[in-house]
This record gives C-alpha cells, sequence and structure tokens, in this order.
DNA sequence: ACGTGTATGTCACCCGGTGTCATCAACTAG
DNA sequence: CTAGTTGATGACACCGGGTGACATACACGT
C-alpha cells in the first residue's frame, strides 16, 4: 500500500473535465478541482503548470504519434506526403475517443482562454513537424509551408468531425479537405 | 481645457511598449504601467480587457484594411485570389511600422502567453474573412481553407518580414511565401 | 443654475499561481 | 532493526491580474 491514493493526475484531469462541463470552465477554480479529487490546490498546480493545461495533457500524444508517422514515410515522398503520412495514426488514436473529444471540444469552444492554449499546441505541433522534416532533408521555408499545410488540414478536419456523428469519419474529412486545399491552392 | 491629459489609452499603450521592452512584459506590472501613463491600475482596465490586449489594439485594423482588399476583388476572382487582393493594403501599412512591427514582435516572442493572443487574432482574422466568402457566394469548405492559407502566407511573410532589414520586402515575402505554398501543395 | 453623462479614482474582494517549510510513508544502507 | 533519504503531498503566506460598487468632478445641454 502506498501512502497515497494512486493517479493524482489522472483524478485531477477527470475532476476537471466533469466540473467544466457540469458548471463551465470560468465557473470552476482550481480549488473545487482538487477538492473532488481528493487533493489541494498546491498540488494541482504540481502536476500542471496552469489552470488551461489540464485538458492539453493529450497534445504530447498527438505529436509523438504524428512525428512517429512523419518518420514512417519513405525517403522519397514529397514534402507534404511525409507530413500527410503523420495522419495515419491521428486518425486512429481519435476514432476511439470520438465522444471524449465531443465534450472537450464543447468546453474548449464555449472559452477563449482554452482556445489560445488550442492554437498554441497546434503551432507547436507545427514547429515540430516542421524540425522533422527539416532533419529528413528538406529546405526550412517548404518545411515550414508543408507543415502549416498538414496541420491546417487537421484542424479543419477535426472540427467537422466533431460535429458530426460517425467517429470513423476522421480520416475521410482529412483526405477531404486535403483534396480542397489543393483545389483552393491550384493557381 | 478637459478634465484630464488626452488620449489616455495612447498613452497607456505608449508606457506599455516601452517598460515590456526595458524590463520584459511579465516583470511589469499594470500598476506600473499606468503609473507612467499617469493613470491606474483600474482605468487600465476600462481601456483593455487584460494585461494582453494592450499589444495588440492594432489587429482590428490590420482585419479592416485585410477586408477592404477582399471586398476590392474582382467578382470573377478565385477564393484565393480574393484572399490575397487584401495583401496589397496590408503589406503598404506595415511597410511604414518596420521598426515598431520588430520591437512588438520581439516582446511577443519572449512571451508564450503573448504568443497565444497573437494566434486567437490570426484564427479571429481568418474567421472574418471566411464570413466575407461565404458572403461572396464561396462554399463554407472552399471559404474555411482559403482564408486559412492566406492567413498562413501573412503569418509566415510576417516571421521573414521582421528578422530582415527591408522594410519595403514585405509584399515580395508574401508573395514568395505563397509561390512556394502552392509548389509544396501541387500534387 | 441645474441635472446628466462620462472618464477617472478608491477600495475591497476573488482567484490563479508561487515560494517555503513541514509531514510522513516507502525505500535503502548499515 | 534503526537511521537517513527520497518524494508526493499539505499548510500558509504572498503577489498580481481582474472585477464590482461607489464616489468624484468636469463638460454639456436645457
Amino acid at each position: 500500500m502506498s501512502r497515497w491514493k494512486p493517479d493524482a493526475q489522472g483524478r485531477l484531469m477527470k475532476a476537471a473535465i466533469a466540473l467544466f462541463d457540469e458548471q463551465g470552465y470560468e465557473a470552476t477554480t482550481v480549488a473545487e478541482i482538487a477538492e473532488r479529487a481528493g487533493l489541494t490546490k498546491r498540488t494541482f498546480f504540481r502536476h500542471f503548470a496552469d489552470k488551461r493545461e489540464v485538458l492539453f495533457s493529450g497534445s504530447h500524444e498527438l505529436q509523438r504519434l504524428w512525428l512517429e508517422g512523419v518518420a514512417a514515410a519513405p525517403a522519397d515522398a514529397t514534402p507534404l506526403a511525409v507530413v500527410t503520412a503523420g495522419l495515419d495514426p491521428v486518425a486512429q488514436m481519435f476514432t476511439e475517443r470520438h465522444e471524449f473529444a465531443r465534450i472537450r471540444a464543447g468546453i474548449i469552444e464555449a472559452n477563449p482562454e482554452l482556445q489560445e492554449r488550442e492554437l498554441i499546441k497546434l503551432q507547436n505541433l507545427t514547429g515540430a513537424i516542421t524540425a522533422a522534416l527539416v532533419e529528413r532533408g528538406v529546405s526550412a521555408n517548404a518545411a515550414i509551408l508543408a507543415a502549416h499545410t498538414g496541420v491546417t488540414v487537421f484542424h479543419v478536419a477535426f472540427a467537422r468531425w466533431v460535429e458530426q456523428d460517425d467517429p470513423t469519419a476522421f480520416r475521410r474529412l482529412m483526405d477531404e479537405s486535403l483534396e480542397e486545399l489543393r483545389s483552393v491552392t491550384a493557381a
């Protein structure tokens, strides 16, 4: 027996999401979240850098999966093909978590603070993908634009995916968005 | 004679930028900014929704100019051509403020909080351009992707522009970024 | 001269976030 | 078995961002 109940971080995340969903993000204090998890405010901030971060621990996993897909792309693939090679594992992960993603997206949509955090996570992701491309020998300019394009496709498709009911539609929605983007940018 | 010194908002902006540049964003308190402007903390928050916003009052002007350019685009232009029609007035405005833009960009680059705010301003801009396109009869999907593309081009070119010394290079850098993006997305 | 509107000041308050020290079970060394 | 160490947590004081409520004093129209 350990001294503390296990998985304090997970308890905090669950308590936070439940409270945000019940009564809203702003109306929920960190002390409330901690209390529901059987902990204190000070301990919350030992596990999460700030109140928003409790909703974004998954962004690391997203980045890891995407970069795995990038690393697995064939050596002769175009920069954009390398980026989109990351979409397969990503789609798979999200498909298994459609309901959770919807609840979380609803919370974020209602709060500009949380949208800001989401956007900077996507920008960090863009930066990581750019670095991976440069590592493969892609020029800095092409890398940054290919990464931006891929993340935009993900972002747009994600928004469409949470708005509809089919959990398996994510991969298809990303392909459609990419096709539409191609047709928009075609001179 | 009016009771108060004129342009309280402008004084607050100038005081804020000076202090952020001198001693950093985090190290500067709102009370300090207000004091340098001859006002109080409470009055600062009557002019700006929060501490970050004092650096972003220009985003409204950017959006206004861009949308003007969009409105002036020929009726038969492609969605992306409509979006990029906004880049002319935008480039002109920034060209006249290269030095200011550099200082401000330096402050923002040093602070994740400020980067978040910048990103959501760009997202708001994307939304406004999307709405303008839909208003012109463009489909929602094409509109959102064309707007994202245009804002990405602006964003990438802006970062390159503040890193070099020629104030007049902005328009050219945007054209180059757009060309690179086209070549990246070309199947 | 008298109300009305408006930008500001004052003050009290809440909450997010941090630094510091104490606590106490689990582990490890001897 | 005992003593020292480690590591997650609690307790507490504190700072700064942000807000609500009320007071103040000039400008302006009547």
